[in-house]
RNA sequence: GGAGGGGUUCCCGAGCGGUCAAAGGGAACAGACUGUAAAUCUGUCGCCACUGGCUUCGAAGGUUCGAAUCCUUCCCCCUCCA
């Protein structure tokens, strides 16, 4: 009879966060045990996290509301070197002002999804031990450690030695490992969690510490998520999904799941939502059409994890404003105009593009040639077509560009 | 440092003196079909004052009536040698 496991790693398996562990038993017993601090890093390459980070995030809430203590690293020192992991070439180099900016933007994203582990979270950077570190140090206390025979076999590497990779990334591994021997020691901590990606940096971390002091730690990976259609999650017309409501609306962030396709609603529901699964099963029951009320419900649960609840409702009443009939239309993304500019009949053309409809005049042009635009009910048909004062509604007017794109034409 | 190969439009990748805003594929966008899904088909896919003009082919110069294509210098990448 098979060992029952933990809750919380059952209910990581079951949602679907695990891709591999590098001692399952081990860590199930460990996680039934005590209280276990675990921690996971993001490099603050970017200004905001993306949807893609919410996998990691989600697994951290998880463990965090199993009574686990989270810690989340900030890379703010390895993301001055930079992973090569599965990355084709070498990433281009930061400034220090530029990450530190961007990791005083992502903390409270991370925050966000710690809370119920209230003061026992910890958000730290790396670059406060690895900063001062001091290379002669450094190589002989832990460079010694590794196997360049060993790193050069590695997975993560193989594309990186067709295509070059310098030494500066060559280190990244290094730093990583060293991050969780530093927190080894500082916390107790025994389990890092990541991408897979990660695997080889996550388990020369644990290579490092059983090195050093002869201890077992624990490594676990998330699946990388791709959509059905095979691209990275998150990616859309207009780039990548952020969760900073300045770089991706809250609007558009809600639309993003909406339209998520059919196969990939359960596995995100998982995921990405704190949902029941037995709520969840009854979603899977459904087919066709009705599975729009579960990408609905998706939709609204992530939107709500990661702007707040508030932005979640308004999400769903501008959506059905925007597509449905009904709704409140002017939680609809605005563009507002000066009255003079109508008066003298501006080129749809012109407002398309200045509404962020269109990248520029001649794919506001083109979206027209191809019957793509609609003022109202009013389709348009001419490229030199004006937008008359009079078909701004008091409440606004919908611009729409295509099916899925649309801006309230406001005159203020 | 030496020898060789290479840097082309979002990505891959052809082009190698005019017919090149640049083949082909992918991605993306629009239309049809639908369910704000997928698949499929059709069209589009540098910018603008759009039957014309302007700016692109690592950077800067040069040759030429004319260059992504030739020359010079520089930057970057790869392979082999050190």
């Amino acid at each position: 009879m098979p060992v029952p496991m933990s809750d919380i790693f059952h209910t990581l398996r079951e949602r679907g966060f695990v891709q591999q562990v590098s001692d399952e038993s081990g860590l199930d017993a460990l996680l039934r045990k005590a209280p276990v601090c675990y921690y996971c890093g993001f490099d603050p390459t970017a200004s905001s996290l993306h949807v893609g980070s919410l996998i990691p995030l989600m697994a951290l809430a998880h463990l965090a509301h199993a009574g686990h203590r989270p810690i989340a690293v900030l890379g703010g020192g390895t993301a001055m070197v930079g992973d090569p992991s599965g990355k084709t070439e070498l990433r281009q180099m930061l400034t220090v002002e530029t990450i530190k900016e961007n990791r005083d933007q992502i903390e409270p994203q991370v925050r966000r999804f710690l809370g119920a582990a209230g003061e026992h979270a910890l958000v730290l950077d790396n670059a406060e031990w690895l900063a001062p570190l001091k290379l002669l140090d450094f190589l002989r206390d832990i460079g010694r450690h590794f196997s360049v025979n060993r790193m050069l076999a590695a997975e993560a590497y193989r594309l990186r030695l067709e295509k070059g990779l310098s030494f500066i990334e060559f280190n990244y591994q290094l730093l990583q490992a060293y991050d969780y021997l530093v927190l080894f020691r500082r916390y107790g901590c025994m389990l890092q969690v990541g991408g897979d990606d990660q695997w080889g940096n996550i388990l020369a971390g644990t290579d490092l510490v059983r090195r050093v002091h002869q201890a077992e730690t624990y490594a676990l990976t998330f699946p990388l998520i791709t959509t059905a259609s095979g691209a990275k999650m998150g990616k859309t017309v207009a780039g990548v999904v952020w969760l900073s409501a300045q770089r991706t609306s809250p609007f558009d962030f809600y639309q993003y799941f909406v339209n998520v396709d059919d196969r990939d609603v359960i596995r995100f529901l998982k995921l990405l939502t704190f949902i029941p699964l037995d709520e969840i099963q009854r979603f899977a029951a459904l087919e066709g059409a009705e599975l729009s009320a579960a990408k609905q419900a998706l939709a609204a649960a992530v939107t709500e994890l990661v702007h707040g609840k508030e932005e979640a409702e308004k999400g769903q009443r501008a959506a059905r404003a925007a597509f449905g009939g009904g709704g409140d239309g002017d939680l609809v993304p605005t563009y507002s105009i000066a009255l003079a500019a109508v008066a003298d009949g501006l080129k749809i053309v012109d407002l398309l593009h200045a509404a962020g409809l269109a990248a520029s005049k001649s794919a506001a042009r083109r979206l027209i040639e191809q019957g793509g635009v609609r003022l109202g009910e009013r389709k348009v048909t001419s490229v030199d077509d004006v937008i008359r004062p009079d078909e701004i509604a008091a409440e606004g007017t919908l611009l729409h560009a295509g099916k899925k794109h649309l801006r309230r034409i406001v005159v203020g």
